[in-house]
DNA sequence: CACGTTGTGTGACTAGGTCACAGACGCAGC
DNA sequence: GCTGCGTCTGTGACCTAGTCACACAACGTG
């Protein structure tokens, strides 16, 4: 019986994985990491954690499902970061309650339940990885519920624009900008129509462009 | 020059802290508690973070606030808890955006920054805690999101005069039920008169008396 | 018992969410 | 080309919630 040498190159390819103490290399190096295709479900509300993901290129978000259907999106999983609701149920938490999907094709290492507990004791690294991944997306989460709590539509609608848009335009429905913003499609409408009659965006279907930045910038900060 | 022998009774009476190992309960032996007045300030926004702080007796409500002035509250910290809050500013965090009071005299101790970094590399039931507490928070936060987000003012009241009530009284001004509920006073009396007029509480100056639990119960669910 | 403080009630108005549609556009498959 | 069909967007009516500006009632203290 022979084995395949275990691959180390897509631990040394991610600036986070690179920098783990020998522990947690050791342990990563038996993992393979697996290819996922744009759209797929990783997680759903109630199901059991089956570990911690971690993500090598491509990106997950992660949605917060209300009662009456409509979501919001609690955060992005970017290269080198980690899907912490996935870990919630490992200690303590109760069942999942968020809902990931793969933004686009994503490459991600999958660290079972057994080794994750065990790099928390042992690897120094692993652990303030971990621990920072959570300080973050804590962080992230009381930000998100202060804008949804405080601030109007428009301001977190601007906010979302400028940041959501390559050069200055956005490939993006109304739909999918409410979700981002944690409103309803018509409401988005509603406000960006308004945008559109001042002059600060111009929409086509799928597609909005921006027109006056600075504008957007003052109400993105609430005028 | 004599020491006192360091006392430990305090962590032999906390449930929590009694089942530390030993290097936790060695270094935390060199602490004292502290007493604080109801009504004090722990942390405010913007602050550095002191250090880490578990609550031996009484309560700390911890409260986010928003550009507008209004807050809600994101947590309470009962005996045997901790203030997650305090330690996002140690680890990565960026500022400390919530604020923290006693909500009655309490007995805490505070873990400095040094003695917790130590702790968390070195003692495995100290950062079991920690992770525990954290992962704790994180799935309040969500849960709070998800109310505020999604929930109707009316069953999130519903629910709160639930939890609230001791036996089937409640002493909280309007006031302190909006911030508990994240809304606004005025929302809060005009759903508090409403609920009066179906019958389902009486109301009093500072003071709800629930007579109607079951009504309350399908409220809070949403119907 | 006068007076300030705190808690509550109320009306008018605005923002935002919901529902039920009607078009409009884009892209298969003839 | 045209024909459907799904997706995206626009719109009106309606309801809930938050905001502002008050009035007034209940308590506590000197």
């Amino acid at each position: 019986m022979t084995m395949t040498p275990p691959r180390t190159d897509w631990i040394d390819g991610d600036a986070t994985l690179a920098t783990m103490d020998d522990t947690a290399r050791r342990a990563l190096s038996t993992l393979a990491p697996v290819t996922l295709p744009k759209g797929q479900t990783l997680f759903c509300p109630g199901e059991a954690a089956r570990g911690f993901v971690v993500v090598l290129s491509g990106r997950i978000d992660v949605f917060l499902t209300g009662a009456n259907g409509r979501d919001i999106l609690l955060y992005s999983v970017e290269p080198g970061q980690s899907c912490v609701q996935s870990t919630l149920g490992l200690m303590g938490g109760a069942d999942y309650t968020g809902e990931a999907l793969t933004a686009t094709d994503c490459r991600a290492v999958l660290i079972p339940r057994e080794m994750f507990m065990t790099l928390m004791d042992r690897s120094d690294s692993f652990r303030h990885f971990v621990f920072g991944a959570f300080a973050g997306r804590m962080q992230g989460m009381m930000e998100l519920l202060e804008k949804v709590a405080f601030q109007r539509v428009e301001s977190r609608l601007a906010d979302t624009l400028l940041v959501e848009a390559a050069g200055n335009t956005l490939h993006l429905t109304h739909a999918e900008l409410a979700v981002k913003i944690g409103s309803a499609r018509e409401v988005v409408s509603r406000q960006l129509e308004r945008l559109s009659k001042r002059g600060i965006v111009t929409l086509e279907r799928g597609k909005i462009t921006l027109t006056d930045i600075p504008a957007l910038q003052n109400l993105a900060r609430g005028e």
